[in-house]
DNA sequence: CGAACTGTTGAATTGGGTCAATCCATGTGG
DNA sequence: CCACATGGATTGACCCAATTCAACAGTTCG
C-alpha cells in the first residue's frame, strides 16, 4: 500500500510537536483523562497497568516509530499508564486533530484501524504465550517479537540488540519474576541460542529459539485489497 | 448514542441471512481465508488459537449480541478459530457489505472501531489476569465478566446464569487445568460467594468475588463526544 | 442400557516464586 | 581520584500453587 503525497504531508503533520521524554517518566497515568495520542520518534516506552495489590503488567514495549494511545480516543480515561523506558522523544496530538485527518483522509483512516487491528493479534499472541507457555518459551518469545519489530522500523538490525530494560520490566511483561527471567536467559544461553553482552542480545540461533516458543510472525498475511478500491 | 433510523435499518439487515450453528461446529478455522464477518444473534461462540504442541487457548467467549470478526477484515487468513459452545445462530455477511455500510455511515463506522477497542480492552484486562493474578482471582473475575456481558445483552439476568461451558473450556481460556478449576469452584462456594446448580452459576457475594479478583466493570467511562459532531 | 463425556477428589510431582546473599557497574560528592 | 551509595544481575536454598496422574461418580445421549 502506497500513500499519496497527500497522505504523507498529513501523516508527517502529526509529527510537528516532538517533545523530550527522559527514562522513567511517566507520560500517562492510569485513569488520567485522555486529550493526546503520540507517535514515538525516538527510544523506548512501554504500557502498562496496576493490580490492585501493587503488581505490574506491561502490556506492550514501543518501540520507535510505533504509534501510541488509540485505545484513549475511545475512553475518556487512559486504560493504561504509559512511562518512558529509555530517553526519547514523542510527539502528541490532541483528538481534534486525529478527527480531521480521519475525515479528510479515509484511507489513512483505514491504515489506522488496520494498526490497532495488529496491535490486537500480537495482543493475542501474548495472551496465548502467558495462558499456555512455560517460562522458556515465554521468554524466547518475546526476544523473537522484539527483533522482529526492531528490524520493521530499522533495516541494520540483523541478529542483535540492545535490550534496554531491566529483567524486572521483562518479568512484569512475561507474568514472571524478575529471578527466574534470569535463569531462563540463563538457560538460553548455556543452550547457545542467545548470546548476552552489556545488554546486548545476540540470537545465535533463531530457528532454535522459534522452535521453543511457538512463536510465528503475523506480519507477512496483511490483505491491503479491501480497502483500495478508492 | 442513538442511532438515526437509517441507522438501525442497515445494522439490522446485516442480520438478514441467518445460519443455524451446532455445538461443536466449528465455524471457521485458524488461517482459513476470511471474506466474511459475523453478528452472533443466539447461542455462544468462543475463538481461540491452537499451540503446535496441541495447547488451546481460549480468547474469547462471545455471547448472543455479539459481533465477530473485526480482525479478519485486515489479515487475509483468520488469525483464530470459531467454534459454536452451544446450539445456535449467527448472521454472516461479507467484507463488502461491510465497506458499503462504513461509507454510508461514518457514526455506525466509529461505532465498530469503539467496539474493537472495547475488545481490546477486554483482552489486556484478560492478559493481566493471566500474567499476574492466581487461579482462585482468575476464575472470581472470568464470572463477573460473565454475567456482566449476560446483562449487558439481557435485562432478565440478575445475579445466576447459564454457564454452559465445560471446565476444560474455562481451563483452556484462564491458562488452567480443568482439575484445577473444579478446586477453585469448590473454593469458592466452600466460601460462600458462589452457588451451583446444574449448571447454573449463582452469585452469592458480588463484591467478595470483586474483592478478590480485581475485577472493574470497564463500560461505564466511554466518552462517545469526540464522534457525534456531525 | 451402555458409551462417552464431564465433574470430583486424592496423592505425588514440579515449575516458578520467595527470600536472601553477593557481585558488579555506574554515578556522585568530597 | 577515591569512598560510598544505588540499581540491577546473579545464584543458592527452600517453598508452594498448580499440574499430573489416577480412580471413580454423574450425566447425557444414541
Amino acid at each position: 500500500m502506497t500513500l499519496s503525497a497527500d497522505e504523507r504531508v498529513a501523516l508527517a503533520r502529526l509529527e510537528e510537536n516532538p517533545r523530550a521524554i527522559r527514562r522513567g517518566q511517566i507520560i500517562q497515568r492510569e485513569q488520567d483523562p485522555v486529550r493526546e495520542l503520540f507517535v514515538l520518534s525516538r527510544g523506548r516506552v512501554m504500557s502498562y497497568v496496576m493490580m490492585p495489590d501493587g503488581q505490574r503488567q506491561i502490556l506492550r514495549i514501543f518501540v520507535a516509530g510505533d504509534f501510541i494511545g488509540a485505545v484513549s480516543t475511545v475512553f475518556g480515561r487512559a486504560q493504561e499508564s504509559l512511562m518512558a523506558i529509555t530517553d526519547g522523544e514523542i510527539c502528541p496530538f490532541d483528538k481534534p486533530a486525529l478527527r480531521a485527518l480521519i475525515d479528510q483522509h479515509p484511507r489513512v483512516a483505514a491504515l489506522m484501524f488496520m494498526i490497532s487491528q495488529m496491535e490486537r493479534v500480537a495482543l493475542t499472541d501474548r495472551l496465548a504465550s502467558l495462558g499456555r507457555a512455560p517460562a522458556k518459551a515465554r521468554v524466547a518469545a518475546f526476544l523473537l517479537d522484539m527483533i522482529d519489530r526492531l528490524r520493521l522500523m530499522d533495516r541494520d538490525v540483523t541478529d542483535s540488540f540492545a535490550l534496554r530494560m531491566t529483567q524486572e520490566d521483562m518479568g512484569d511483561a512475561l507474568g514472571l519474576t524478575a529471578v527466574h527471567v534470569n535463569r531462563m536467559l540463563r538457560q538460553l544461553e548455556d543452550d547457545g541460542l542467545i548470546a548476552r553482552a552489556k545488554g546486548q542480545i545476540t540470537l545465535l540461533d533463531e530457528p532454535g529459539l522459534k522452535a521453543i516458543s511457538h512463536y510465528v510472525n503475523r506480519f507477512d498475511a496483511v490483505d491491503l485489497e479491501w480497502l483500495s478500491a478508492d
